[in-house]
DNA sequence: TAAAAAGTGTTGTTTTTACAACAAATTTGA
DNA sequence: TCAAATTTGTTGTAAAAACAACACTTTTTA
């Protein structure tokens, strides 16, 4: 089964068999598709049928409000999931837009099928449904994380909260964060060039050091 | 059954009869307890074997973090769950604390009992796994909602957005704040005489009218 | 591979926010 | 019910962030 190695190695398909992902295939009609580096994956406002599951590359989710200010919401890696907390409520647009960041490869599946019990009895759709609470639960902790770094008072704080979590994550002071710094301040929602500023008063005071989009923690 | 026309009301017991309530109290081990204004439920760092469900009244979360800084996270009402995220991670201690902001009644559940299927196959657990999940993807959604509002730039940005939120879920202009003024400054990370401030000049430039916690968006 | 586009760092200015201190109003609880 | 505690609104000041403009570097792509 093509894409079998990728699949198996998602969250949602975690520790499936061939013929068992071949079947959900199949009960979760299923369709893959490639975007190139850029490319819109899908598009605010549009309706949708599907979520997303992004196989292989990575893109950003990227959201406008009524404003028109642009943010960049979160990141999307490989194995990750898009559109299911819309889809346990009953929402049928995608609030926000997905941009890949290289070439990526999707696969979309219906979301009815997905959430709800199979009428098709398919194995492991049961192991399915655990796994997507989990997805959801995981998914949580990310935000509440977010939260976190977003209710510091100051960039530099925004920053050392965001570092810090992300070093935890690497489980060592070295790290790459998943952003350009233009996309790190749009995450943050702070100002880009204040935040340029204040990462070289970081540097300079001895608590980061960076280069591109490598960081590390050089204070305890 | 005690306290059934309560259980039944909230969003993991939702439509239970009352013979599968009984036998999930029993299942999940469950304890209640009562707890007067401003007492504490549960301490951040807290051991935690038990999720938390507030049957009657309400109650803040409150975190503080490193730097000593207090804030408050969220309000919950009758009928809302604490500590699901976490258990599905096998977090061992409490991240926040809990303090009833009125007469409240809690009642504690062992958590692996609540998100491990049944040894017991006591009827209703299923339903049950499928109501965590979506719980878990409301939580997602409010904490989104959060992000939004945060996210803007000004403190009239902010307090807007989030009344817009209070607004669209009341279906009404008229709504009611759950925190008071030095609760809400805190939600949305803001400090409270700026924000005091910032609601003066909403009021004389027509946005909004408001007494007490009771609310009004005056222009749409 | 050269031109165009995108990303980055710096500076000065303006706007907004945080902070601190205090008086008035409201709520609490003994 | 009355004193104490908490909440709220106001003001002035200091600090921080947003904004705007620009030069320089890196990346993209035709």
């Amino acid at each position: 089964m093509q894409y079998y190695e990728d699949l198996k190695n998602t969250k949602i398909f975690r520790s499936a068999s061939e013929f068992e992902c071949q079947a959900m295939m199949f009960c979760f009609k299923t369709r893959f598709k490639n975007f190139d580096k850029n490319q819109r994956i899908v598009e605010q406002g549009e309706n949708m049928e599907d979520i997303v599951l992004i196989v292989k590359g990575g893109a950003i989710v990227q959201h406008i409000d009524s404003l028109g200010d642009i943010s960049i919401l979160r990141r999307l890696k490989k194995g990750d999931l898009y559109g299911l907390e819309n889809a346990y409520f009953g929402q049928t647009t995608f609030k926000d837009s997905l941009i890949a960041t290289e070439k990526t490869l999707v696969l979309f599946m219906n979301k009815h099928r997905v959430i709800n019990p199979c009428e098709n009895r398919c194995r492991r759709h049961d192991i399915v449904s655990k796994h997507l609470a989990q997805i959801v639960a995981e998914s949580n902790l990310e935000l509440m994380d977010k939260l976190t770094h977003m209710s510091k008072k100051t960039i530099r704080d925004k920053l050392m909260s965001y570092f810090n979590s992300l070093a935890h994550k690497a489980g060592t002071n070295y790290f790459e964060i998943p952003f350009n710094k233009t996309e790190l301040a749009s995450y943050l929602s702070v100002d880009r060039s204040a935040m340029s500023t204040e990462l070289t008063r970081m540097k300079e005071d001895g608590l980061i050091d960076f280069e591109k989009r490598q960081f590390h923690l050089t204070k305890k």
